[in-house]
Order: structure tokens, then C-alpha cells, then sequence
DNA sequence: TTGGAATGTCAACAAGGCTGACATAAACTT
DNA sequence: AAGTTTATGTCAGCCTTGTTGACATTCCAA
């Protein structure tokens, strides 16, 4: 396995890396990393009787508060029928505000409350906790690596939607 | 929050890249990249009425053909009612077959028909060739990074069976 | 021979996707 | 002013894929 790092010449190491035992540890990689990525944050949101799809809704309000309903189902990629499900049982728990707009009444904008921070923070905390232990092992060069490929493997609609979160974030 | 950096000498770097914002650019990224990792195989499921567990139950019955049931189970962490749920239509419709034991007779022994390898190969290709771009894009280094930080975001107990897989498969 | 491991299967349930249809209000266009 | 489009909500129903619990079968191993 190593084969495809022994060879020190510039580009053989551009061909070799390529092969498909290669992508498929990649991919094979990817699907156990993220098993791992969700795990924490699962067994706390299994507490409130809550899945993943509130714990993404809670992720981006709180990163975009009063952001619309539409926005967030653009970003979320889901149903209007599923994304209203979750927003419904989050609203209802306390956890989040919806409020009409003021320019335009149409539109509804989310807000997290006291509460609903509260337990955003909480699996926030639990998953940066692991993604600080990674990239703390991994060490700086190696971080800056795998958010190139992942931005890399992004859907380009997607990618350029993370690429304004980021640049409104920093 | 930067707080846990705080005793750096060494690598200036490293106290900025674990910043709370960091990792949250981190955690969107792992979101949107592996949504786009499972775009193109979940359209080519849709059309065979397929979902993405039967997808990794190929994957990983062709990566190691003739293992047990039990190990698969170890490996996809799911119930074995829900695997044997996704097993029973994958027999059925001919792309597994099922062989039992020659030494323990209880176990069951998985392998893919020619068709189950066809279906897989189809699968694997479309992911495969969205992670070679993602990977040229991103060039060996940033390769090596990901892999890094992806096995250090793994739970202990899969990254052995990652690594396993890994020494086996090469 | 008996206990336990490996497997299969039935039933029931829940989360969270989906589609389709329909309702309402507000904004926009003509 | 009337008609259209946009933003949102909601009802009903379906599917996949996860869960638990119960139970049967097979068969290795002590």
C-alpha cells in the first residue's frame, strides 16, 4: 500500500495516487469518518428525542439567525414538508422563534431562543470536541488538506453557498 | 475558546486553526462534502429502487467477498434485522448470494453475483469519479491531510477496522 | 447433552425523507 | 384592479431504514 507514495518523482506521485484501492479507501474513509462525526451529537440528541434533522436545523440558525425558511431549505436540501416537521416540534418545544418579516410579510424569520442555544451549544460542543481531538492529531497541514478536498467534493451549488458562509463567518 | 491552544511555542499556526469558527467551518464542510460524496450513487440507486444501504452492503460484500454475515454487521453498525431486511431483497433480486458455512455451517457466507458486481461497479464508479476529481483538484498533499484528519475523526473501534480493511485490501 | 452462538424471521414502531394537493397571505405585474 | 407569483404552512399517504422484542432453528463446543 505504500507503493503509491514510494515514488518520489513530482508527478508519478500525482498518477499513482489515483488508483482505484486509493479512492476506495477514500471513500470507505468517508463513510466511517462520519459515522464517527455524528456519533456524539446522536447520543445527546436521542436524550430530547430528537434526530439529526433538528440538530442541522439548530446548526444553521443559529450560524445565520433570522435567516427564511426557504433560505434554510436551500441549504438543507430537503422537502418544505420535512424541514416545516422539524421546525414545527422545535417551535413548539421552545427551542425556536419564527417571526414575520418586516419588509416582507411573507416570509418567516428563525431565531434560536435562550433554550434552543442552549442545547445547540451542547451538541456543538460535543461534536467540535471530536473535530478538535482530529484536527489536534492531524496537526495544521494536514486540516488544511481535508477541507480542500472536501470543498473539492462539495455539489458546486453547495460549495459556493459554504464558500459565502465562510466569508460572512471570518 | 482558543483557550485550549494557549500553550503553544512551537507552531504559531496551530493556535489559529482550532479557533470555535474553525471548527465549525470544519463541521459544515464534513456536512456539505458528504452530502455531494452520496449525490451521484443515491441517483443511480433511485432508478433501481435501491437505497444507500443496500449501496453499502455491495461495497462492502465486494471488498470481501465471502464474509459472514456477523462481520457486516461489525462493519455497517445497524441491527441485523435491518441488514437482513436489505440482504433478503438484495438474494432475491440475484445480486448476492448467500453460501453456507463448510466449517461452521451456522454462519453465512456473502458474495456478490456477476450482476451484483455490475450494480456495484456502476455505483462505485460514479462515487469514484467524484472523489479522483475532488483528489486531482486537491493534490497529493491535501489527500494525504484528509485521510489524516478523516481516520483521527473515526471511533477507535472502526478506525482498527478501517485499517484492517486497508492492510488487507493492498 | 446442554448451553450459547449465529442466523433468520415476524411484528410493530419511529424518524425523516418523498410526492401531491390545497390554503393563505403578501408581493409583484400588467 | 385583477391576475400571477412567491413564501409558507398543512394534510394525507408512501417509502426506506433504523429501532426493540420475541421466537425458531441450526449446530458448535464444553
Amino acid at each position: 500500500m505504500e507503493s503509491a507514495l514510494s515514488s518520489h518523482h513530482d508527478k508519478g506521485q500525482a498518477l499513482l495516487y489515483l488508483t482505484d484501492e486509493q479512492l476506495r479507501q477514500g471513500i470507505e474513509a468517508m463513510f466511517f469518518a462520519y459515522r464517527g462525526f455524528t456519533a456524539d451529537p446522536d447520543r445527546i440528541l436521542a436524550q430530547f428525542s430528537y434526530g439529526r434533522a433538528h440538530h442541522r436545523a439548530l446548526h444553521f440558525i443559529n450560524g445565520a439567525p433570522g435567516t427564511t425558511v426557504n433560505n434554510l431549505l436551500n441549504i438543507l436540501g430537503v422537502t418544505k414538508q420535512s424541514l416545516n416537521r422539524v421546525l414545527r416540534s422545535l417551535i413548539e418545544d421552545g427551542l425556536v422563534e419564527s417571526h414575520v418579516g418586516k419588509k416582507d410579510r411573507r416570509k418567516r424569520h428563525l431565531f434560536l431562543t435562550v433554550k434552543g442555544v442552549k442545547l445547540e451549544q451542547k451538541l456543538s460542543n460535543a461534536q467540535r470536541l471530536r473535530m478538535r481531538s482530529a484536527f489536534r492529531t492531524a496537526g495544521p497541514e494536514a486540516v488544511a488538506g481535508f477541507r480542500t478536498v472536501l470543498e473539492a467534493m462539495m455539489d458546486p451549488k453547495m460549495r459556493n453557498t459554504y464558500s459565502n458562509m465562510r466569508d460572512n463567518g471570518s
